[in-house]
DNA sequence: CAATAATGTAAAGCTTACTTGACATTACAC
DNA sequence: GTGTAATGTCAAGTAAGCTTTACATTATTG
């Protein structure tokens, strides 16, 4: 799952483990979701696009699902 | 976590099983989901608002963590 | 260049989202 | 009242998010 949280990161000037604590994960997690690894939890994604002044649809970039 | 699921699904005359194959997941995925046992992941929560039209931030109830 | 901060990578383990299956209860149609 | 659809609950297993530790590489700064 791509995301926009490297570039909103630099741009508020924080490093991956001020964001870590920020949002209480460690900064493995944020490095995983940064480089798209996996897919976080909907209260983490919540609390990293807060922490980004944004809301989930503007940080993360999410694909719908196909009809079946 | 605390949602909407429940009364969306109704307003849209939607089972539990259909909403659940509608979003690819099981039923008591749903089921946890909407008790708001658990967390789901944000492709999910993504999916979930997308069945009703809505964007996650209408559908789930989400609290900022707080600062440190 | 040297020192230190920031990022990248990898592995092992824990926790929890999610599945599958089975059965019990409630609601609604006939 | 009987049959069937929808919901609820419980339990055991699998998959994946997340943690911790450790170290290597790439900036950045003095």
């Amino acid at each position: 799952m791509k995301n926009r949280i490297k570039d909103l990161r630099k741009s508020k000037k924080m490093t991956q483990e001020e964001l870590a604590i920020k949002v209480g994960v460690s900064r493995q997690s944020i490095i995983a979701i940064e480089s798209g690894k996996y897919n976080p939890s909907l209260e983490l994604a919540y609390n990293i696009s807060k922490a980004f002044d944004s809301i989930i649809e503007d940080v993360f970039i999410l694909e719908e699902r196909g009809e079946e």
